[in-house]
DNA sequence: TGCGGCTGTTTAACATGTTAATTATCAACC
DNA sequence: GGTTGATAATTAACATGTTAAACAGCCGCA
């Protein structure tokens, strides 16, 4: 509301952020600005930002059906899908059938996965100190602060619409 | 590094952060609750996501190539080209060659697209108003500028890597 | 037990992102 | 002025995201 001066007129006569000034934009742009480093670390493991990500998520639970697993990982069921079946022909992950459910397809690494995870996991932490030393810690902790509260309030946890 | 308790043991002994402490998914987490709201106004009057960007960005230039173009709303070349095609498709943007250098290519609005814009653009500010007024100002300011520092540090603007 | 609805997953169809190769034009140099 | 290398844009091929429909197994209930 201050700054009036970075506005511009609109030509019905209204005034709107210049393009710049976009939060999705600033989002997108930080994003792949911390994902350029993480990215030239995965493919020198043949691995793509998807197949870690659920990696790691599977590192931490022995086994989870696939719908659980897409919802951890921030992919949709159809992805998920897919890519649990790239992985599976990689021999990176195992997928059984849940004998109570038959509907259910229960996800987990196999131990080549875990080797995988060994060699690249030091890699990655290596890569995200760096990161937390060029933003410096403070900021990189009040930068998860607020993304964690923008995340939270607008996901309606809560009150609020 | 205080919080050695929220990391866990990998099979070879080191630690890494836990999956939900992942500063990429945490950016993706945010923009995707940001972006839900502008989706719902966007559908409505037909656009996606990058046609906006797109159109936003050609209402602050009168014309511009789509290099250029491309570079300021974050898309790849091939993918500016193809959704340019659809806007020209539905009479939202000219194409004009460059009568100094036949390569380039010009992009511009038609005034059906200006007028597109002035019927979107206040919901888009109402709902950047929602969105601010549910994350407090001062937090959202000291967002953007933690988003742009983040952005210029690792992008090497300066010294640095 | 068999029908109807519900749930977990996959398939299909299409949109968008991404990389490499291709085309067309320009510009410098001999 | 013709060749060579650089540049702007497109095309092609494939990966991933996204939505809707299909499929299969579960469950409750008459």
């Amino acid at each position: 509301m201050a700054d009036e001066s970075s506005r511009r007129l609109t030509a019905a006569g209204r005034t709107m952020r210049p393009f710049e000034q976009s939060l999705p934009m600033a989002l997108l742009r930080a994003r792949e600005a911390v994902m350029r480093g993480f990215r030239r670390v995965l493919r020198e493991h043949g691995l793509n930002e998807q197949e870690w990500r659920i990696i790691r998520a599977l590192k931490e639970v022995d086994r989870i059906d696939i719908g659980e697993l897409a919802e951890r990982v921030f992919i949709l069921k159809p992805s998920a899908t897919r890519t649990v079946k790239n992985l599976q022909r990689r021999n990176l992950v195992n997928r059984d059938k849940s004998a109570s459910d038959q509907r259910r397809a229960y996800i987990s690494l196999t131990p080549e996965a875990r080797e995988l995870f060994d060699r690249l996991a030091p890699k990655n932490e290596a890569e995200y100190s760096r990161i937390t030393e060029a933003i410096g810690g403070g900021d990189m902790k009040r930068l998860y602060e607020l993304l964690r509260l923008v995340t939270e309030r607008l996901n309606g946890n809560g009150r609020g619409c």
